[in-house]
DNA sequence: GATCCGTGGCA
DNA sequence: TTGCCAAGGAT
């Protein structure tokens, strides 16, 4: 049997039942597309139902605010998605006559849709002829062919997108995708158990020993260490905060006013802003370590009392019941959970 | 084209 | 604890 019979039967056996299977509309295709990128199936499915259950339609989602789309994107990390999901969105209310496009070529088109995400859109919902290439589809290419060519590398990425495209089934394009995809995920995955595998035999890495060195990754990522100190400034019914507007992490999410350091501080007299003028230090909480892909990320929240709180320019003033109206990273929410009891 | 963008689970 | 990984994309 051909390799991809074999992982179309294999996924019609042990494929997993998820919202967005069995259906075709592209909505729903291309939500959960964005949701998924770089997210596992457990950590994204409880945001895809929220999605849905909110905006029903992408007509829904369009006339949506930024600031609550990403209230409702809150934890998943990664918020570009949000907002080039909502930018897309108004897009194709706006431009597109409120009609998701159809090929390969128009889809890539959207902000936020790459190669992957067109081809995954294009395939399952109008069963065009482009292979999606994904990190499961790296582990099951690289491994079966006994390819070390480093995916990560310019050369290596065409040449798995090229050998992709020739294994993609012509008669059914979007169930061998989606079967390669799930295959990857659930039975040829980082620490595979080969004994129960329907591609073993012919399988060059499994003949070689060859499974847990495959795929090749040449790059390793630097992480850099950041200090945030956060003012947590007001009085007893209020406080400041600020929306993130520069082009870094966390972007418009809302937080405290911050003052990062090169090193930690460790007195509230190293703490220079004017926002601290006639404000009285009460208490610095823990050190938070928070741990992000490229930097570590040492947090502490210094809380002051202010008497007279007049309106500044830049932050908000809010009362503290309210801050679960804002979208928020995941480090403010691990603070204001410590603080709450 | 190398780097950056989150979070959580797991060995 | 640390490192790696997960249905990638933008710059």
């Amino acid at each position: 049997m051909h390799f991809s019979d074999i992982l179309i039967r294999w996924y019609s056996k042990y494929k997993r039942e998820l919202p967005w299977r069995n259906t075709t509309s592209p909505y729903h295709i291309w939500l959960s597309e964005i949701i998924l990128q770089q997210t596992k199936v457990a950590q994204g499915l409880d945001y895809y139902n929220k999605f849905i259950d909110q905006y029903p339609t992408i007509e829904d989602l369009a006339n949506e605010t930024e600031d609550n789309v990403l209230k409702l994107w809150q934890g998943l990390g990664y918020y570009s998605r949000a907002r080039n999901l909502h930018t897309t969105a108004k897009v194709i209310s706006t431009e597109l006559n409120g009609t998701f496009p159809v090929t390969y070529d128009e889809i890539i088109k959207l902000k936020g849709i790459g190669a992957y995400t067109a081809a995954a859109i294009s395939s399952f919902c109008f069963g065009e002829k482009k292979a999606v290439v994904d990190g499961n589809v790296y582990r099951v290419l690289s491994r079966y062919f006994g390819i070390n060519t480093p995916i990560d590398s310019t050369i290596g990425k065409k040449e798995f997108q090229e050998l992709a495209q020739e294994c993609l089934s012509i008669e059914n394009p979007g169930e061998y995708n989606q079967a390669i995809m799930e295959f990857g995920a659930l039975q040829c995955t980082p620490n595979p158990n080969c004994e129960v595998c329907p591609l073993r035999e012919p399988c060059n890495a499994y003949e070689n020993s060859m499974v847990k060195a495959l795929p090749v990754k040449e790059k390793k990522i630097k992480v850099k260490d950041r200090y945030f100190n956060f003012i947590v400034i007001g009085d007893n019914e209020s406080f400041y905060i600020q929306k993130r507007e520069a082009k870094d992490i966390w972007q418009n999410l809302y937080q405290f006013p911050l003052n990062e350091s090169k090193k930690e501080v460790v007195s509230p007299f190293e703490l220079k802003d004017s926002i601290l003028n006639q404000a009285v230090f009460l208490r610095v909480s823990e050190q938070f370590k928070h741990l992000l892909s490229h930097q570590r990320i040492y947090a502490k929240f210094w809380e002051f009392n202010l008497a007279e709180m007049s309106p500044l320019k830049g932050f908000k003033k809010i009362k503290k019941r309210n801050i679960q109206e804002f979208a928020v990273p995941r480090l403010i929410q691990k603070y204001l959970e410590s603080v709450k009891n």
